[in-house]
DNA sequence: GTTAATCGGTTGTTTTTACAACGGAAGGGA
DNA sequence: TCCCTTCCGTTGTAAAAACAACCGATTAAC
C-alpha cells in the first residue's frame, strides 16, 4: 500500500491533523519518509543508537523498552497505529537513545527525517507551522501519558498497580470490558512487577469477584474507586 | 524586580532562547505575563484546577505532586528557576490538572497565557515561530526527563532506586559530591518509597562505605555502575 | 530561655514482593 | 501425530518493604 493511503481521515495520525489529502503526498516526500516492515520481537531501534529519524507506526504495535544491567525489562510505552516514537529524542536534540524499540508483533513503520522540518524553514513552509503545532500537541499529550503511567507504578503494591492500570483502561475504553495489548509478561514489565506475583494477584482478585478475565480480555466487576 | 530582568543571558529560561533583550519586554507583554509570590508549602495550582496559563519559576523551587486517595504523596518533578510547569496541559489541550503544584520554599512565579501564542498567529508573528520551536524542545526534554525518572522508580528495591537516582544526580552535577533539592520525606516521595525505609537504607549504604552524606549533601564513594 | 514543631534515624512486626522451580495448557512446525 | 516451545498459574521460601511507634536533635516561636 502506498504511504499516503495510511493517512486517510478515519485513521489519520495526529501528526497529520489538518493536512489535506492533496498536500499529504508532498509532505511525505518532504519528510524524506521511507517505510520498513518488522517481525515480532525484532529490534527497530536499539538502546545506544543515534537517531535522526522519528518512527511512525503504520501497522501493528511496538514497545518502548528499557533493559537494565540486571536483566529487568521495563516497557515504558506501547505504541499503536498512527502514533510515533523517538520523537522526543529527535526534537530534544538528544539523539542517543536510552531505550530500545521492539516490534510487539509484525508491524510496518514509517521513518521520517523530522529534524529537517523542526529546525529549518525551507521550501515547504506551508506545512511547517502546522506540523510543528501538531508535534507540540503530541509531545504534550505524551507527557501527560507518561505522568499517567507514573500514577500506576508509584503505587506501593502489585494489587494497587494493577487496579490503577485496569481502572484507567476501563475509562479509556469507556467500558468495564476491554482487551489489553499485553501478554502477562508484558503487563508485568509495563507495571514493573513480577510476572508470577502479578498472576497470583490476578487470581486473588478474580476469586474475590473484583475482576474477571480470560487471556487478555478483562472485566472490572466492581467500582475500584472505593477502597 | 521587573519581569524582564529575570531573563538576562546568564539565567535566561529555555523558553526565551534566541529572544533578544529588546524583544523580551514586548514578548512578555504579549504573553499577558503576570507574577506572583508564594510562601513555602503554599499551593500554586491544585489538582482539579482548570489551567489556561503556564507557570515559569522565577525564584525558588516548586514541586509537582500527586496525592492519592490513600494519602500517599508522589513528587513527580522538581522545578527550578527558568523552568516551567503546567505547559503540557496547556499545550495538550487538557486543562484539567491531575497534579498539584506546591511551593517547595518561598518562590516567585510568572504566569503566561500560552494558549494564545500556541494557537493563533496574531500580531506578534516574529516571536511565534521561535517560541513554538523553543517549547518543542522543552516538551521533548521534559519527556526525556520523565522517562529518566521512570528509570529510577521502576527499580525493584529502595536501595536500587536510591542509587539509580544518586548516580544520575552525580552525573548531572559532574561530580561525586552534590546537594539534593529534597528533604528526606521529599526524597522518599520522589522515589515512591517509605521515608523510614529510605533512612534505613541510607544508613546501611553509609556503613558499607558506598555513600556518605550529611543533611542533603551527598557523596558517592564507589562507582555504582558495578553491581 | 523555654516550648513546640519538624526532621531524621532506629527498631520491631506484619505484609508483600521477588525469586526459583514446577506443571499444565495451548499453539506451531515438522 | 508428536515434539517442542511459549505462556500462564501455583507454590514455597527468603528477602525486602510498609507501617507504626519512638526518640533525639535541630529549628522556630513565643
Amino acid at each position: 500500500m502506498k504511504l499516503k493511503n495510511y493517512f486517510q481521515p478515519e485513521q489519520k495520525s495526529p501528526l497529520f491533523q489538518g493536512v489535506s489529502d492533496s498536500e499529504l503526498a508532498a509532505l511525505i516526500k518532504c519528510l524524506g519518509a521511507r517505510e520498513k516492515t518488522y517481525g515480532k520481537g525484532q529490534s527497530i531501534y536499539a538502546a545506544g543508537d543515534f537517531v535522526r529519524e522519528i518512527g511512525l507506526v503504520l501497522e501493528g504495535r511496538v514497545h518502548l523498552v528499557r533493559d537494565d544491567a540486571w536483566g529487568n525489562r521495563n516497557i515504558i510505552a506501547e505504541i499503536g497505529p498512527g502514533e510515533m516514537f523517538a520523537e522526543a529524542f529527535v526534537c530534544g536534540g538528544v539523539g542517543l537513545l536510552p531505550v530500545s524499540v521492539i516490534a510487539a508483533g509484525d508491524c510496518k513503520i514509517m521513518f521520517a527525517d523530522f529534524q529537517r522540518v523542526i529546525m529549518q524553514c525551507g521550501s515547504a513552509c506551508l506545512f511547517h507551522s502546522l506540523l510543528i503545532r501538531n508535534i507540540v500537541g503530541i509531545l504534550a499529550r505524551k507527557n501527560i501519558m507518561l505522568q499517567g503511567k507514573m500514577e500506576h507504578i508509584t503505587k506501593r503494591t502489585t494489587r494497587e498497580k494493577l487496579l490503577s492500570y485496569l481502572s484507567e483502561q476501563s475509562r479509556l475504553h469507556g467500558s468495564g470490558e476491554f482487551a489489553l495489548p499485553f501478554d502477562r509478561q508484558g503487563l508485568a514489565d509495563y507495571l514493573s512487577v513480577e510476572r508470577s506475583a502479578l498472576s497470583a494477584e490476578m487470581s486473588r482478585l478474580k476469586a474475590e469477584g473484583v475482576i474477571n478475565y480470560r487471556k487478555s480480555h478483562f472485566e472490572l466487576l466492581i467500582d475500584t474507586r472505593e477502597k
